[in-house]
DNA sequence: ATAGGGTTAG
């Protein structure tokens, strides 16, 4: 039951020293929304296209209720000294919008914003951009756009602050029509302008409009501008032109630490991570300090490339900066943290992810999120679990990446239950909707064996993407029903989805499952001839596993030789399991030979040529093949990080299974002895 | 008396 506004309290007490008097009339209405909101909302909720429409309904709180969330907001701090009346100076208000904008305080900055329009009818275009800038900063793009609309006179702030604001939300495209339409009406654009239309190109990936607008800087001479440079650096190496990115880093005439950092940005996002940690070190041999975000960059890097020394060396770099346990300047120090917990989890190190974590000076739900995903990753799926209700007790609430990477723990520990239990909360907190969180939930069910929930959520999901049809179509062909598999893969198509490598991956598993060969060669031929995707090592191995399973042996062997692929290792033992089920003893050992060759620390071909022999009553060469493989020092399965107890020792099994599904199948002993390594 | 460049979890 609300509480509803006290028409007696005296508006001089503290508790609503924030706002105006209001005057008798408006005290009727007894709620803040007719207190502040006053008579009209005009520009804010009744221009705007129904389904977006603010929802006023929120603000419909008692006036000693919004007046303490409005003290009690932790980051945004209000001290202020006077009420907002009608004298407070615009220079105040301004300052008010900035600080609402970068705590991302919406609601605040609605408080600021429905006084000016209250009271405050001498407001001006000074004030209006104010606003505008305040609901971008807080992503509110409609709001800022109807007020934008309704400013009395617009000029080139305004539709800079537009184009940013339409730009930093994602709206690359609106950014553009602003930068259009501002020249149509007689404005020229300056060097923050161009800086915003670029920003749009990069956050749309548009790399031929964004050529134009440099042509553009370059004719009207904006090009030797550092922060134009840096944006077109940002701008090359967002929309995968690493080429274009350098030569505008070269001729650059000034540079700074973000010019360095947009460049090792855009050489690490284009899979050139070695050459991004060369121009680190580079960069600081040229005299320039790296800064929070450098670092946030070059960690990123580590983590791409799983380089753990490297990633132990920046974070030593870290350390003598003396930027370890920092808390200040906003989240730049706190993304320095996540981004070390994060790498330190890409490498594989869980104990210096979690000794970072644990000595973090504050941390947010990304911080509590990587490490998570890096417990989940490292084979701690049950610590995960444990450390998202830990998180939870602490006070934070997931969002929906958490979501998705504690279903991923519950995917590898095919913990069904908990799984659906997350499912209701995430119903509860309305991300079911969202692709990423419905992908992952696809996953679980399908992974869990419960193909009709896969369909449910699959059925229910407003959007798709390439990798919700993949999880769908990966749910039917490891369900058993490959026939459905492919008929999805045809409606993804002609739903304009285009199949990639993963989607390959499922396709090759339902022709598999239902014994399709000719069609699996099909398929694997289109990839490269209708798709223009050259086949994996892993789609390889499920072809010649189709065909090894039909007994095509010959088939398969001549594709083999015929493969252009880096590494065939794990092509052969796929025939060379094939070998073993069809006891083909000349092959097995022909196959044998070129895997041994081509990964010596590998058990798994010993062990299958020693069965080849043992099955086919030839014993001597079976113990022949076994004693040179325990003569050898041969590569063991790295389980430390395992826990023992049943579900792992399943994923144990599973994952030598990967190997070679031979391996448990046929040499239980074998397998028991790699489930028992601790 | 406003605006502007580099970063994060499938």
């Amino acid at each position: 039951m609300p509480k509803l506004f006290n028409p007696t309290m005296e508006c001089s007490t503290a508790s609503c020293r924030l706002f105006p008097r209001v005057s008798a009339r408006s005290r009727r209405g007894s709620s803040l929304k007719s207190a502040i909101i006053a008579q009209k909302p005009s520009t804010l909720a009744e221009d705007l296209p129904s389904k977006k429409r603010t929802n006023w309904g929120k603000y419909d709180n008692s006036l000693e209720q919004a007046a303490a969330a409005w003290r009690n907001h932790k980051t945004v701090n209000w001290e202020l000294e006077k009420p907002l009346d009608r004298t407070t100076s615009f220079a105040t208000l301004a300052s008010l919008l900035k600080r609402c904008g970068q705590a991302k305080a919406l609601y605040h900055g609605r408080l600021v914003h429905a006084h000016i329009r209250r009271y405050r009818y001498d407001w001006n275009t000074f004030l209006g951009n104010w606003v505008v800038k305040m609901y971008g900063d807080c992503g509110s793009i409609e709001d800022a756009r109807s007020v934008f609309d309704n400013l009395p006179k617009i000029n080139l702030y305004s539709w800079n602050i537009l184009m940013n604001a339409y730009a930093q939300n994602g709206c690359g495209r609106e950014a553009l029509e602003c930068f259009q339409r501002m020249q149509c009406d007689g404005i020229r654009p300056d060097q923050v302008s161009f800086v915003a239309a670029l920003d749009a190109c990069s956050s749309i990936a548009a790399l031929e409009k964004g050529q134009e607008v440099h042509a553009a800087i370059v004719r009207r001479g904006y090009d030797r501008q550092l922060i134009v440079g840096n944006a077109l650096v940002n701008m090359y190496g967002k929309c995968a032109s690493l080429g274009d990115a350098r030569n505008v880093f070269n001729q650059m005439v000034n540079r700074d630490v973000i010019s360095w950092t947009a460049m090792i940005t855009a050489l690490s996002q284009n899979g050139h991570c070695d050459e991004a940690l060369d121009f680190f070190d580079q960069m600081q041999g040229a005299g320039f300090k790296p800064n929070p975000i450098t670092f946030v960059c070059a960690l990123d890097a580590c983590a791409s490339l799983a380089d753990l020394k490297k990633g132990q060396e920046i974070h030593a770099a870290i350390v003598e900066a003396g930027y370890e346990g920092r808390a200040d300047m906003g989240n730049g120090f706190l993304n320095m943290h996540n981004a070390l917990v994060n790498m330190y989890g890409k490498c594989g190190s869980l104990e210096d992810a979690r000794r970072v974590f644990s000595r973090m000076p504050s941390r947010t739900v990304a911080s509590w999120t990587a490490m998570i995903t890096a417990c989940s990753q490292n084979g701690h799926s049950k610590e995960a679990l444990c450390l998202f209700n830990r998180m939870q007790s602490d006070g934070i609430k997931p969002d929906q990446i958490t979501f998705v990477t504690v279903l991923d723990a519950c995917t590898s520990l095919a913990a069904l239950e908990k799984g659906q239990e997350i499912h209701a909360a995430i119903v509860e907190c309305g991300y079911e909707e969202q692709v990423v969180v419905g992908t992952a939930l696809i996953n679980l069910y399908g992974k869990c064996g419960s193909l009709e929930d896969a369909r449910n959520v699959f059925g229910r999901m407003p959007v798709r993407d390439v990798v919700s049809w993949n999880a769908m179509i990966a749910a039917c062909a490891h369900n058993g029903h490959g026939m459905e598999a492919l008929d999805l893969f045809d409606y993804m198509q002609s739903d304009g989805f285009k199949p990639n490598h993963v989607t390959f991956l499922s396709v090759l598993a339902a022709c598999s499952h239902t014994g399709r060969v000719d069609a699996a060669r099909r398929y694997f031929n289109s990839m490269r001839e209708d798709h223009s995707l050259i086949p994996k090592v892993e789609h390889n191995v499920c072809l010649i596993d189709i065909l090894g399973r039909a007994g095509l042996l010959d088939d398969a062997e001549n594709l083999i030789n015929s493969m252009p692929l880096e590494s065939k290792a794990r092509v052969w033992l796929c025939l060379l399991g094939a070998c073993r089920i069809y006891g083909d003893v000349e092959r097995g050992a022909r196959a044998a030979s070129h895997a041994i060759k081509l990964d010596p620390e590998n058990a798994a071909p010993y062990v299958l040529l020693s069965n080849i022999y043992a099955a086919a009553g030839r014993y001597d060469d079976a113990q022949q093949v076994r004693d040179i493989m325990n003569n050898s020092r041969l590569k063991k399965i790295d389980s430390c990080h395992m826990e023992v107890d049943r579900i792992v020792r399943e994923s144990v099994l599973r994952e030598v299974a990967q190997v070679d599904k031979m391996v448990y199948v046929f040499v239980p002993k074998e397998a028991a002895q790699v489930a028992d390594i601790d």
